[in-house]
DNA sequence: GTATTTGCAAATACTTTGCAAAACC
DNA sequence: GGTTTTGCAAAGTATTTGCAAATAC
């Protein structure tokens, strides 16, 4: 874990990033918080999202806006379309679809292109 | 304004629409708020959000969740791509680049999809 | 030993909601 | 006249922050 940085290991810190790796689900903090607790019982929720904020600005998960007013989180950091039940708000991976950057290329804009983000809506097997 | 619903036209409601179409900066609901306010001074931010959400939800508008915490309101419903500065919050449209129904053509999964979003990030000339 | 990190609780930021009065059609 | 909409204020939801104690290195 620690590829950058002062960032030190702590037991909060390894399982919050480990739990979040085990999952396909891209968990809101609340979900995480919950998954963190079962190991480590007194974390806090604050310990969660200060984690979750310095681990997305090292570049070591990444944030997904989905939609929904809550925050997700996924421990895979390579860029990758998602895709957002607009019934249940259940997001998921795109395993094949564009190249993000190949989009960037396409892109007419007067601004310096830093990268492009693909959320998909539809509606999930399920629903 | 008015296609459809029992949508009643009221000053607050056709100002809001007015000013937000005036304008091709992406405001949050607040800078709407300042915005309306210096033509109907007593109207509340409550009425603000309840008619952008109506006026979303009729598609005479249509809500940019842009990276930053606040929701933003584009008064041109009809899909485009945006482009969000990472140092000022700026949103601008993208005039042209790939085209998003093309896009979902492309996307493999097992979801019925609905629609593709594409949000570019970047820097604007005056950052 | 010292800087970072934690838990806790309070604070913040944005948005939504309940309700009675006002306005639209 | 009846239903929708408004203003106001309070509540709600998600996230951030201050601080002293604990911990990593």
């Amino acid at each position: 874990m620690n590829p950058i940085k002062n960032l030190r290991v702590t037991p909060q810190r390894r399982v919050i990033l480990e739990e979040l790796r085990k999952v396909r689900s891209h968990p809101t903090a609340d979900e995480l918080y919950e998954m963190v607790r079962k190991r480590l019982p007194k974390v806090s929720l604050g310990t969660i999202y200060r984690n979750l904020d310095l681990l997305s600005s090292e570049g070591i998960i990444q944030k997904v806006q989905a939609g929904n007013s809550q925050m997700r989180f996924d421990g895979n950091p390579h860029p990758h379309i998602h895709i957002c039940c607009t019934n249940c708000g259940r997001v998921a991976d795109v395993h094949s679809g564009p190249d993000t950057a190949a989009l960037c290329r396409e892109i007419d804009t007067d601004f310096t292109i830093l990268s492009c983000n693909v959320l998909v809506y539809g509606v999930c097997p399920e629903c």
